[in-house]
DNA sequence: GTCTATATAATGATAGAC
DNA sequence: GTCTATCATTATATAGAC
Protein backbone atom coordinates (compact mmCIF):
# COMPACT_ATOMS: atom_id res chain seq x y z
CA UNK A 1 0.00 0.00 0.00
CA UNK A 2 2.67 2.44 0.72
CA UNK A 3 5.48 0.59 -0.87
CA UNK A 4 7.49 2.90 -3.46
CA UNK A 5 10.76 1.16 -4.14
CA UNK A 6 10.75 0.81 -8.11
CA UNK A 7 11.70 -3.27 -7.98
CA UNK A 8 13.75 -5.73 -7.08
CA UNK A 9 12.51 -6.92 -3.37
CA UNK A 10 9.05 -5.88 -3.89
CA UNK A 11 8.45 -8.30 -7.12
CA UNK A 12 4.72 -10.21 -5.92
CA UNK A 13 5.67 -8.56 -2.60
CA UNK A 14 7.19 -11.93 -1.95
CA UNK A 15 8.33 -11.55 1.74
CA UNK A 16 5.14 -10.83 2.65
CA UNK A 17 3.64 -14.23 1.04
CA UNK A 18 6.20 -16.00 2.82
CA UNK A 19 5.63 -15.24 6.24
CA UNK A 20 1.88 -15.40 4.80
CA UNK A 21 1.86 -19.02 3.79
CA UNK A 22 4.44 -20.12 6.69
CA UNK A 23 2.06 -18.91 9.49
CA UNK A 24 -1.35 -20.59 7.47
CA UNK A 25 0.14 -23.83 7.90
CA UNK A 26 1.15 -22.89 11.74
CA UNK A 27 -1.73 -21.55 12.85
CA UNK A 28 -3.82 -24.93 11.23
CA UNK A 29 -1.55 -27.40 12.75
CA UNK A 30 -0.11 -25.61 16.03
CA UNK A 31 -3.46 -23.42 16.81
CA UNK A 32 -2.55 -19.36 16.92
CA UNK A 33 -1.86 -18.89 20.39
CA UNK A 34 0.48 -21.88 20.12
CA UNK A 35 2.12 -20.44 17.26
CA UNK A 36 5.32 -18.43 17.98
CA UNK A 37 6.98 -15.28 15.85
CA UNK A 38 10.00 -17.41 15.76
CA UNK A 39 8.14 -20.42 14.50
CA UNK A 40 7.20 -18.61 11.48
CA UNK A 41 9.71 -16.76 10.90
CA UNK A 42 11.80 -19.84 10.74
CA UNK A 43 9.34 -22.07 8.22
CA UNK A 44 9.57 -18.65 6.19
CA UNK A 45 13.31 -18.28 5.91
CA UNK A 46 13.57 -15.28 8.40
CA UNK A 47 14.77 -14.21 11.68
CA UNK A 48 12.24 -13.25 13.75
CA UNK A 49 12.31 -9.37 14.23
CA UNK A 50 12.34 -9.34 10.56
CA UNK A 51 8.79 -10.50 10.70
CA UNK A 52 8.25 -6.90 12.20
CA UNK A 53 9.01 -5.26 8.76
CA UNK A 54 5.91 -6.19 7.58
CA UNK A 55 3.55 -6.61 10.25
CA UNK A 56 3.42 -4.26 13.14
CA UNK A 57 2.08 -6.84 15.49
CA UNK A 58 1.15 -10.62 15.54
CA UNK A 59 -2.42 -10.36 15.33
CA UNK A 60 -1.83 -8.77 12.12
CA UNK A 61 -0.20 -11.64 10.70
CA UNK A 62 -3.46 -13.97 11.16
CA UNK A 63 -5.92 -11.06 9.98
CA UNK A 64 -3.60 -11.42 6.67
CA UNK A 65 -4.46 -15.47 6.67
CA UNK A 66 -7.66 -15.33 7.00
CA UNK A 67 -8.26 -12.94 4.57
CA UNK A 68 -7.70 -15.55 2.29
CA UNK A 69 -10.76 -17.42 3.27
CA UNK A 70 -14.52 -16.97 3.12
CA UNK A 71 -14.94 -14.37 0.56
CA UNK A 72 -15.19 -16.56 -2.38
CA UNK A 73 -18.29 -17.91 -1.21
CA UNK A 74 -20.28 -15.09 -0.27
CA UNK A 75 -19.46 -13.82 -3.76
CA UNK A 76 -20.90 -16.95 -5.32
CA UNK A 77 -23.85 -16.19 -3.07
CA UNK A 78 -24.89 -13.14 -4.06
CA UNK A 79 -24.31 -13.77 -7.92
CA UNK A 80 -26.36 -17.02 -7.27
CA UNK A 81 -29.27 -15.18 -5.47
CA UNK A 82 -29.42 -12.73 -8.34
CA UNK A 83 -29.34 -16.02 -11.20
CA UNK A 84 -33.31 -16.09 -12.02
CA UNK A 85 -32.26 -18.85 -14.78
CA UNK A 86 -31.88 -21.51 -11.95
CA UNK A 87 -34.60 -22.99 -9.78
CA UNK A 88 -35.02 -22.40 -6.08
CA UNK A 89 -33.25 -25.89 -5.42
CA UNK A 90 -30.44 -25.98 -7.83
CA UNK A 91 -29.30 -22.56 -7.29
CA UNK A 92 -29.02 -23.75 -3.23
CA UNK A 93 -27.04 -26.55 -4.36
CA UNK A 94 -24.94 -24.58 -6.37
CA UNK A 95 -23.74 -22.98 -3.76
CA UNK A 96 -23.16 -25.99 -1.25
CA UNK A 97 -21.46 -27.91 -3.71
CA UNK A 98 -19.02 -25.27 -4.14
CA UNK A 99 -18.53 -24.71 -0.28
CA UNK A 100 -17.98 -28.11 0.01
CA UNK A 101 -15.12 -28.30 -2.21
CA UNK A 102 -13.45 -25.25 -0.92
CA UNK A 103 -13.64 -26.45 2.75
CA UNK A 104 -12.36 -29.73 1.27
CA UNK A 105 -9.68 -28.44 -1.06
CA UNK A 106 -6.99 -26.90 -0.75
CA UNK A 107 -3.77 -27.85 1.12
CA UNK A 108 -4.64 -26.52 5.10
CA UNK A 109 -7.73 -26.89 6.48
CA UNK A 110 -7.74 -22.86 6.88
CA UNK A 111 -11.56 -22.63 7.40
CA UNK A 112 -11.18 -24.58 10.78
CA UNK A 113 -9.06 -20.52 11.69
CA UNK A 114 -12.43 -19.30 11.95
CA UNK A 115 -14.04 -20.73 14.72
CA UNK A 116 -10.65 -21.23 17.05
CA UNK A 117 -11.90 -19.93 20.63
CA UNK A 118 -8.34 -17.98 20.81
CA UNK A 119 -9.28 -15.91 17.26
CA UNK A 120 -12.52 -15.15 18.01
CA UNK A 121 -11.67 -12.94 20.76
CA UNK A 122 -8.80 -11.27 19.01
CA UNK A 123 -9.03 -8.15 17.80
CA UNK A 124 -10.30 -9.99 14.01
CA UNK A 125 -13.84 -8.65 14.60
CA UNK A 126 -14.48 -7.69 10.81
CA UNK A 127 -14.70 -10.63 9.15
CA UNK A 128 -17.26 -11.97 11.34
CA UNK A 129 -19.94 -9.66 9.25
CA UNK A 130 -18.42 -12.01 6.58
CA UNK A 131 -19.93 -14.70 8.14
CA UNK A 132 -23.27 -12.76 8.87
CA UNK A 133 -23.50 -12.21 5.39
CA UNK A 134 -22.54 -15.96 4.45
CA UNK A 135 -25.62 -16.72 6.54
CA UNK A 136 -28.16 -14.16 5.30
CA UNK A 137 -27.15 -15.37 1.72
CA UNK A 138 -28.02 -19.31 3.04
CA UNK A 139 -30.83 -18.22 4.57
CA UNK A 140 -32.13 -16.63 0.91
CA UNK A 141 -31.46 -19.62 -1.41
CA UNK A 142 -33.02 -21.73 1.46
CA UNK A 143 -35.88 -19.35 1.36
CA UNK A 144 -36.35 -19.89 -2.54
CA UNK A 145 -35.78 -23.74 -2.64
CA UNK A 146 -38.05 -24.65 0.11
CA UNK A 147 -40.81 -22.35 -1.63
CA UNK A 148 -40.87 -24.74 -4.42
CA UNK A 149 -42.15 -27.59 -1.98
CA UNK A 150 -44.37 -24.96 0.15
CA UNK A 151 -42.59 -25.05 3.31
CA UNK A 152 -41.60 -22.70 5.36
CA UNK A 153 -39.68 -23.16 8.09
CA UNK A 154 -36.68 -21.45 6.83
CA UNK A 155 -34.78 -20.03 9.73
CA UNK A 156 -34.32 -23.95 10.91
CA UNK A 157 -33.93 -25.56 7.68
CA UNK A 158 -30.71 -22.98 7.00
CA UNK A 159 -29.65 -23.95 10.10
CA UNK A 160 -29.57 -27.59 9.33
CA UNK A 161 -28.33 -27.40 5.92
CA UNK A 162 -25.38 -24.67 7.75
CA UNK A 163 -24.49 -27.33 9.76
CA UNK A 164 -24.47 -29.59 7.48
CA UNK A 165 -21.71 -27.62 5.13
CA UNK A 166 -19.71 -26.38 8.21
CA UNK A 167 -19.10 -30.17 8.85
CA UNK A 168 -16.68 -30.78 6.55
CA UNK A 169 -14.55 -28.26 8.07
CA UNK A 170 -14.49 -30.91 11.42
CA UNK A 171 -14.68 -33.82 9.20
CA UNK A 172 -11.61 -32.98 7.24
CA UNK A 173 -10.06 -32.79 10.74
CA UNK A 174 -11.26 -36.37 11.49
CA UNK A 175 -9.95 -37.50 8.04
CA UNK A 176 -7.56 -35.66 6.35
CA UNK A 177 -7.85 -37.43 3.05
CA UNK A 178 -11.37 -36.65 2.20
CA UNK A 179 -11.93 -36.38 -1.62
CA UNK A 180 -13.89 -33.37 -2.66
CA UNK A 181 -15.21 -35.21 -5.95
CA UNK A 182 -16.51 -37.44 -3.92
CA UNK A 183 -17.53 -35.50 -0.86
CA UNK A 184 -19.32 -32.50 -2.45
CA UNK A 185 -21.90 -34.79 -4.44
CA UNK A 186 -22.57 -36.59 -1.58
CA UNK A 187 -23.27 -33.13 0.80
CA UNK A 188 -25.35 -31.97 -2.25
CA UNK A 189 -27.16 -34.49 -2.68
CA UNK A 190 -27.88 -34.74 1.05
CA UNK A 191 -28.67 -30.44 0.71
CA UNK A 192 -31.43 -31.56 -2.07
CA UNK A 193 -32.61 -34.11 0.34
CA UNK A 194 -33.17 -31.68 3.14
CA UNK A 195 -35.01 -28.96 1.26
CA UNK A 196 -37.13 -31.50 -0.46
CA UNK B 1 -8.08 -42.77 43.23
CA UNK B 2 -5.11 -42.72 46.04
CA UNK B 3 -6.71 -40.14 48.80
CA UNK B 4 -7.25 -41.59 51.99
CA UNK B 5 -7.59 -38.34 53.96
CA UNK B 6 -10.56 -39.66 56.16
CA UNK B 7 -13.30 -36.59 55.22
CA UNK B 8 -13.65 -32.42 55.55
CA UNK B 9 -11.52 -31.43 52.74
CA UNK B 10 -11.73 -33.81 49.85
CA UNK B 11 -15.89 -34.00 49.85
CA UNK B 12 -16.31 -34.97 46.66
CA UNK B 13 -13.10 -33.61 45.53
CA UNK B 14 -14.59 -30.40 45.63
CA UNK B 15 -10.99 -28.82 44.75
CA UNK B 16 -10.05 -30.72 41.94
CA UNK B 17 -13.69 -30.35 40.33
CA UNK B 18 -13.19 -26.47 40.85
CA UNK B 19 -10.31 -26.65 38.70
CA UNK B 20 -12.20 -28.62 36.21
CA UNK B 21 -14.89 -26.44 35.99
CA UNK B 22 -12.77 -23.22 35.29
CA UNK B 23 -10.37 -24.90 32.90
CA UNK B 24 -13.18 -26.04 30.66
CA UNK B 25 -14.79 -23.00 30.41
CA UNK B 26 -11.23 -20.94 29.47
CA UNK B 27 -10.05 -23.84 27.37
CA UNK B 28 -13.23 -23.45 25.03
CA UNK B 29 -13.29 -19.08 25.00
CA UNK B 30 -9.86 -18.74 24.65
CA UNK B 31 -8.52 -22.05 23.63
CA UNK B 32 -5.51 -24.53 25.45
CA UNK B 33 -2.27 -22.09 24.78
CA UNK B 34 -4.34 -19.61 25.05
CA UNK B 35 -5.30 -19.85 28.74
CA UNK B 36 -2.75 -19.61 31.41
CA UNK B 37 -2.42 -21.34 34.89
CA UNK B 38 -2.67 -18.33 36.37
CA UNK B 39 -6.46 -17.73 34.79
CA UNK B 40 -7.66 -21.16 35.69
CA UNK B 41 -6.47 -21.03 39.19
CA UNK B 42 -8.01 -17.16 39.71
CA UNK B 43 -10.96 -18.58 38.37
CA UNK B 44 -11.03 -21.48 40.52
CA UNK B 45 -10.56 -19.08 43.90
CA UNK B 46 -6.99 -20.07 43.90
CA UNK B 47 -3.66 -18.91 43.52
CA UNK B 48 -1.38 -20.16 40.82
CA UNK B 49 1.10 -22.69 42.29
CA UNK B 50 -1.67 -24.36 43.84
CA UNK B 51 -3.00 -26.17 41.01
CA UNK B 52 0.29 -28.46 41.30
CA UNK B 53 -1.45 -29.96 44.31
CA UNK B 54 -3.65 -31.35 42.13
CA UNK B 55 -2.51 -31.85 38.67
CA UNK B 56 1.71 -32.24 37.83
CA UNK B 57 1.56 -30.80 34.62
CA UNK B 58 -0.94 -28.12 32.44
CA UNK B 59 -1.49 -30.97 30.39
CA UNK B 60 -3.19 -33.26 32.51
CA UNK B 61 -6.14 -30.38 33.54
CA UNK B 62 -6.72 -30.62 29.42
CA UNK B 63 -7.20 -34.34 29.63
CA UNK B 64 -9.56 -34.18 32.76
CA UNK B 65 -11.46 -31.60 31.09
CA UNK B 66 -11.98 -33.40 27.60
CA UNK B 67 -13.07 -36.82 29.72
CA UNK B 68 -16.52 -35.21 30.05
CA UNK B 69 -17.14 -35.44 26.82
CA UNK B 70 -17.67 -38.42 23.65
CA UNK B 71 -17.73 -41.53 26.26
CA UNK B 72 -21.53 -41.35 26.53
CA UNK B 73 -22.38 -41.39 22.77
CA UNK B 74 -19.93 -44.17 22.15
CA UNK B 75 -22.11 -46.06 24.82
CA UNK B 76 -25.38 -45.73 23.57
CA UNK B 77 -23.94 -46.28 20.07
CA UNK B 78 -22.73 -49.72 21.27
CA UNK B 79 -26.28 -50.25 23.12
CA UNK B 80 -28.31 -48.86 19.73
CA UNK B 81 -26.07 -51.35 17.67
CA UNK B 82 -26.90 -54.72 20.29
CA UNK B 83 -30.64 -53.92 20.34
CA UNK B 84 -32.53 -55.68 17.76
CA UNK B 85 -36.09 -54.52 18.86
CA UNK B 86 -35.78 -51.26 16.60
CA UNK B 87 -35.39 -50.60 13.20
CA UNK B 88 -31.87 -49.42 11.00
CA UNK B 89 -33.05 -46.47 10.16
CA UNK B 90 -34.60 -45.37 13.46
CA UNK B 91 -31.63 -46.85 15.56
CA UNK B 92 -29.27 -44.39 13.72
CA UNK B 93 -31.76 -41.97 14.48
CA UNK B 94 -32.02 -42.14 17.69
CA UNK B 95 -28.17 -42.41 18.14
CA UNK B 96 -28.17 -38.72 16.12
CA UNK B 97 -30.80 -36.88 17.75
CA UNK B 98 -28.63 -37.57 21.37
CA UNK B 99 -25.96 -36.80 19.70
CA UNK B 100 -27.16 -33.31 18.46
CA UNK B 101 -28.62 -32.96 22.22
CA UNK B 102 -25.34 -33.57 23.63
CA UNK B 103 -23.44 -30.93 21.40
CA UNK B 104 -25.86 -28.81 21.61
CA UNK B 105 -26.96 -28.53 25.29
CA UNK B 106 -24.51 -28.13 28.63
CA UNK B 107 -23.57 -24.63 29.29
CA UNK B 108 -20.00 -25.02 26.62
CA UNK B 109 -19.37 -26.17 23.48
CA UNK B 110 -17.12 -28.71 25.09
CA UNK B 111 -16.76 -31.18 21.82
CA UNK B 112 -15.18 -28.33 20.54
CA UNK B 113 -12.12 -29.00 22.58
CA UNK B 114 -11.15 -32.17 20.66
CA UNK B 115 -10.52 -30.49 17.19
CA UNK B 116 -8.40 -27.56 18.22
CA UNK B 117 -4.87 -27.99 16.79
CA UNK B 118 -3.30 -27.40 19.93
CA UNK B 119 -5.18 -29.96 21.31
CA UNK B 120 -4.78 -32.44 18.43
CA UNK B 121 -0.68 -32.17 18.56
CA UNK B 122 -0.47 -32.71 22.23
CA UNK B 123 -0.05 -36.42 24.79
CA UNK B 124 -4.05 -36.46 24.29
CA UNK B 125 -3.51 -39.33 21.82
CA UNK B 126 -5.78 -41.45 24.11
CA UNK B 127 -9.01 -40.40 23.12
CA UNK B 128 -8.31 -40.12 19.74
CA UNK B 129 -9.09 -43.75 19.47
CA UNK B 130 -12.34 -42.52 21.06
CA UNK B 131 -13.61 -40.78 17.56
CA UNK B 132 -12.23 -44.10 15.71
CA UNK B 133 -14.74 -45.70 17.90
CA UNK B 134 -17.67 -43.40 17.29
CA UNK B 135 -16.93 -43.70 13.72
CA UNK B 136 -17.26 -47.15 13.70
CA UNK B 137 -20.64 -47.17 15.75
CA UNK B 138 -21.66 -44.77 12.81
CA UNK B 139 -20.39 -46.63 10.27
CA UNK B 140 -22.69 -49.67 11.59
CA UNK B 141 -25.67 -48.03 12.52
CA UNK B 142 -25.54 -46.20 8.87
CA UNK B 143 -25.27 -49.45 7.34
CA UNK B 144 -27.87 -51.29 8.80
CA UNK B 145 -30.43 -48.14 7.87
CA UNK B 146 -29.04 -48.56 4.25
CA UNK B 147 -29.26 -52.35 4.30
CA UNK B 148 -33.60 -50.96 4.28
CA UNK B 149 -33.81 -49.51 1.36
CA UNK B 150 -30.90 -51.33 -0.94
CA UNK B 151 -28.33 -48.77 -0.85
CA UNK B 152 -24.79 -49.98 -0.38
CA UNK B 153 -22.93 -46.58 -0.32
CA UNK B 154 -22.01 -47.04 3.13
CA UNK B 155 -18.93 -45.27 3.82
CA UNK B 156 -19.33 -42.08 2.07
CA UNK B 157 -23.06 -42.13 3.24
CA UNK B 158 -21.02 -42.22 7.31
CA UNK B 159 -19.17 -39.34 6.46
CA UNK B 160 -22.31 -37.45 5.34
CA UNK B 161 -24.28 -38.49 8.44
CA UNK B 162 -21.10 -37.59 10.93
CA UNK B 163 -20.72 -34.21 8.26
CA UNK B 164 -24.25 -33.35 9.46
CA UNK B 165 -23.70 -34.40 13.79
CA UNK B 166 -20.13 -32.61 13.82
CA UNK B 167 -21.68 -29.56 11.78
CA UNK B 168 -23.43 -28.60 15.19
CA UNK B 169 -20.24 -28.24 16.55
CA UNK B 170 -19.52 -25.30 14.67
CA UNK B 171 -22.89 -24.01 14.14
CA UNK B 172 -23.23 -23.22 17.45
CA UNK B 173 -19.84 -21.57 17.28
CA UNK B 174 -21.83 -18.97 15.59
CA UNK B 175 -25.04 -19.02 17.12
CA UNK B 176 -24.09 -19.94 20.93
CA UNK B 177 -28.60 -20.00 21.58
CA UNK B 178 -29.11 -22.92 19.61
CA UNK B 179 -32.17 -24.77 21.04
CA UNK B 180 -31.78 -28.48 21.18
CA UNK B 181 -35.14 -29.32 21.41
CA UNK B 182 -35.52 -27.69 18.15
CA UNK B 183 -32.62 -28.49 15.97
CA UNK B 184 -32.01 -32.11 17.50
CA UNK B 185 -35.69 -33.28 15.54
CA UNK B 186 -34.44 -31.03 12.82
CA UNK B 187 -30.85 -32.62 12.10
CA UNK B 188 -32.58 -36.21 12.86
CA UNK B 189 -35.11 -35.74 10.07
CA UNK B 190 -32.21 -34.69 8.14
CA UNK B 191 -30.53 -37.86 9.05
CA UNK B 192 -33.15 -39.77 8.06
CA UNK B 193 -33.46 -37.84 4.59
CA UNK B 194 -30.19 -38.86 3.66
CA UNK B 195 -30.17 -42.35 4.68
CA UNK B 196 -33.65 -42.90 2.71
C1' DG C 1 14.88 -5.34 4.38
C1' DT C 2 17.45 -8.27 7.11
C1' DC C 3 20.48 -8.91 10.62
C1' DT C 4 22.42 -9.21 15.92
C1' DA C 5 21.58 -7.91 20.39
C1' DT C 6 18.54 -6.94 23.87
C1' DA C 7 14.59 -5.02 26.59
C1' DT C 8 10.50 -6.33 28.90
C1' DA C 9 6.96 -9.03 30.27
C1' DA C 10 4.60 -13.25 30.97
C1' DT C 11 4.60 -18.18 31.52
C1' DG C 12 4.91 -22.97 33.60
C1' DA C 13 6.70 -24.93 37.45
C1' DT C 14 9.35 -25.51 42.17
C1' DA C 15 10.71 -24.64 47.27
C1' DG C 16 9.43 -24.24 51.61
C1' DA C 17 6.63 -21.88 55.40
C1' DC C 18 2.11 -22.35 57.57
C1' DG D 1 -3.85 -28.02 50.68
C1' DT D 2 -2.95 -23.40 50.13
C1' DC D 3 0.00 -19.83 50.53
C1' DT D 4 4.27 -16.37 49.30
C1' DA D 5 8.34 -15.98 46.93
C1' DT D 6 10.96 -17.02 43.14
C1' DC D 7 13.38 -19.48 39.31
C1' DA D 8 14.14 -20.61 34.54
C1' DT D 9 12.23 -20.18 30.05
C1' DT D 10 10.19 -18.34 26.56
C1' DA D 11 7.50 -14.80 24.33
C1' DT D 12 6.64 -10.40 21.72
C1' DA D 13 8.62 -6.45 20.33
C1' DT D 14 12.35 -2.64 19.80
C1' DA D 15 17.11 -0.47 18.73
C1' DG D 16 20.49 0.23 15.81
C1' DA D 17 24.30 -1.61 12.64
C1' DC D 18 24.87 -3.12 7.85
Amino acid sequence: MASSTSSEALRRGEGRQRIVDAATELFITRGYAGTTTRDIAMKAGLRQPSLYTHFSVKADILVAVMMQTVRPSVDLAAELTADTGLGGVERLVRLVEFDVRMLCGGPWNIALLGYLPEVRTEEVLGNRNLYQDLRAAYRALVAGALAESGRTDVERTTDVVMTLVEGVVLRRVQNPDLDPEELAPAIARAARAIVS
